[in-house]
DNA sequence: TAATTATATAATAATTCAATTATATAATTA
DNA sequence: TAATTATATAATTGAATTATTATATAATTA
């Protein structure tokens, strides 16, 4: 049962268009705040919260790289979400369109 | 886009505790309000108010017979719940002890 | 047909949650 | 070292959501 509600937790945290729309860009490659701030037509702060409680799901890792902090996904540990991730559209177009004067 | 949007909708009807675990009892078998009342601890009303969102989405299904209404899962639309539900925990042996005065 | 049983619906109260606004920290560059 | 850039955190507001309480409807049975 503590399982069920572990996963209910999860899907929770997925089911917010913000938070899932974040996931399915991180798909596509590892991101920094401000890729994703571009990206998404939200502030600064709304992703970076989001970001905080995707890390504290252990849903995603964080590097700095001087700075900037890079986001990218860690699905591996949790098959589910790892197949839901697989369902995803793809936003590589978007991502490509990226103008890039973060990095 | 729209479909991210679709998809978090869906997710955040999984991400909760009383839906998810409804949902898991589905999986195992049809059955009527009642019993899903017995078997979890919560009230009638808040179990109906439950099914009927996950009514509204469609991955459930509903039929009258006679006095009951049962209910049973509806997720081979959606395979990425349909997934989900495969990575759901067993709840069988709960079911087993449903005393069954319903029917 | 009155009483009972199963379920749904409506209204409300309580809680949770997302987004915003303002501010702080940390790294970099001039 | 001052200014700038990237990011995080805290506080607040408003909206959405859950559970409860009360009531209604629908089928069944005495």
């Amino acid at each position: 049962m503590e399982q069920i509600n572990e996963m209910a937790d999860n899907l929770k945290l997925l089911g917010d268009k913000t938070r899932l729309t974040i996931m399915a860009y991180l798909k596509e490659r590892a991101l920094c705040v401000c890729d994703i701030v571009e990206l998404m037509e939200t502030s600064q702060p709304n992703v970076s919260q989001h970001l905080r409680k995707l890390k504290a799901a252990g849903i995603v890792n964080e590097t700095r790289k001087g700075q900037w902090i890079y986001y990218s996904l860690n699905v591996e540990v949790k098959p589910y979400i790892q197949e839901i991730m697989g369902h995803i559209p793809s936003l590589k177009e978007k991502i490509d369109q990226l103008k890039n004067d973060c990095d």
